[in-house]
DNA sequence: AACAATAATAGGAATGATTACTATTTATAG
DNA sequence: CTATAAATAGTAATCATTCCTATTATTGTT
């Protein structure tokens, strides 16, 4: 993977920002420095940085959002502003009982945990 | 809501398979006994059950997937052939310390546990 | 510095899932 | 039987995402 000043701004994008931000988002973003640039440009590089371990994606229902953060981790989700806080669970507890109960081997676990935020309580 | 065959035919079909089925899986097989319904048609009833809590929407990375089974559970998600499997599993213990972490107050959660089924072992 | 090879881009067209629109049909209360 | 409004079929529109292609830019090699 060559340099490309569109990546490294992308990057530098989503590294920069908390709010778990969409594809389009991000292209909105990066247009204030680079005007002309295209959301496949985006799409691309977004798909090119998770292959490379750099982003990682989530699903928030049936759209796609974009993290920083590539440790291990899942979210918490406000039902009223849809907000995404992180949270770290350790789930390992429950891949025993998985893999005895239904012989199935757990690579990891997606868990989105729907409430109320302590703005909206 | 009032009665229509169309939507009867659609719960019936949602009610009678394991498969977790598309919106799409749904229009092709209702087509056999309705052959002129519109997708629209299923698009739409399926949301009304939803309403009424008849089935439950799940969400399969970005594709939305209809189960007759609504009563809280989880999915098994094998990466080799994309297969889900149902699974109670009973998340509560966690809900006080995110309320004390977090003060974050949980309705309910979503898990997607990814990994291999006993078909591909 | 100039050159060649080819990765990456911009811009736009194409796709796939879902929703919206509208004239017509159908369920149902009176 | 009739009026009212809910539901439908068919189609157009929308939204997120991917694909296509001619052009541009990076980088290893002279």
């Amino acid at each position: 993977m060559r340099f490309s000043y569109q990546r490294q701004k992308i990057r530098e994008i989503v590294h920069n920002t908390n709010s778990h931000p969409t594809a389009d988002w991000v292209y909105l973003e990066v247009k204030k420095s680079i005007p002309n640039i295209s959301l496949g440009t985006v799409y691309r590089n977004l798909k090119q940085l998770e292959e490379f371990g750099d982003v990682k994606t989530i699903y928030d229902g049936n759209i796609a959002r974009y993290d920083w953060n590539t440790d291990p981790h899942n979210h918490l989700k406000c039902k009223n502003c849809g907000d995404l806080i992180d949270i770290v669970i350790s789930d390992k507890a429950m891949y025993p009982k998985i893999k005895k109960d239904f012989k199935f081997s757990v690579d990891r676990v997606e868990m989105l945990i729907i409430g109320t935020c302590k703005k909206h309580a």
